[in-house]
DNA sequence: CTGACGATTCACT
DNA sequence: GTGAATCGTCAGC
């Protein structure tokens, strides 16, 4: 098992820095002791009052988004088109709603059950959906801290250096204008 | 209360 | 490439 990400990691100011430094950790999953994990292959930054793309854009704050304004290190899960339960990590201080989504994982652990939730098809873990799908997480598993709790992620020490990273916009962001052209999304292949 | 819409995926053409 | 599935969230009345 590796190490659970320091505070000092998640409360950063420069969410697109946390995105890129996700890639290649760990997440981990425990609900009714059946553990998956992953390492994180793609991320997308989020940053807050000032992108558009973002739920927590100029500053708004409902019950949905609340948690994005908590410390960084807990988790963000919404639900999307009515059916998928998308993951994020939220960064920064408190009352600032910086975070990032996970958009797709290597399967390292788990695999069985994986294929489980997806009754018995293929495994695929390239999306946000289908991440969540595997994992297990639903938007009940809001506010989770990822140090501590039954969603956790963690350094296996397997390093990604930059150059291996590519960098693009996010998808499905259309309706967010300029920002939906922001280099915030982040991959590699492991 | 109502209506519009989504940080998507899948099946099908 | 296109359209359906499907419902919580949010703004507006």
């Amino acid at each position: 098992m590796g190490q659970p990400l320091h505070l000092d990691f998640y409360r950063r100011a420069d969410v697109t820095l946390i995105a890129r430094e996700l890639l290649g950790k760990v997440i981990i999953t425990r609900f009714d002791s059946r553990i998956t994990a992953g390492i994180i292959t793609e991320t997308e930054a989020y940053a807050g009052e000032r992108d558009r793309a973002s739920h927590a854009y100029g500053g708004r704050r409902t019950q949905r988004t609340e948690v994005m304004y908590a410390a960084g290190g807990v988790a963000y899960v919404y639900l999307c088109y009515g059916m998928h339960h998308l993951f994020n990590v939220v960064t920064n201080e408190k009352d600032i709603p910086h975070a990032v989504l996970v958009r797709a994982i290597a399967p390292t652990a788990g695999e069985a059950v994986m294929r489980e939730r997806r009754g018995g098809r293929p495994l695929r873990t390239g999306g946000p959906a289908l991440v969540t799908q595997a994992l297990g997480i639903r938007t009940a598993h809001t506010g989770l801290d990822l140090r501590r709790g039954a969603i956790r992620i963690v350094d296996e020490g397997r390093a990604v250096s930059p150059a291996e990273i590519i960098t693009g916009p996010r998808i499905g962001v259309d309706y967010a204008g300029p920002d939906a052209l922001l280099p915030y999304r982040f991959r590699f292949s492991p």
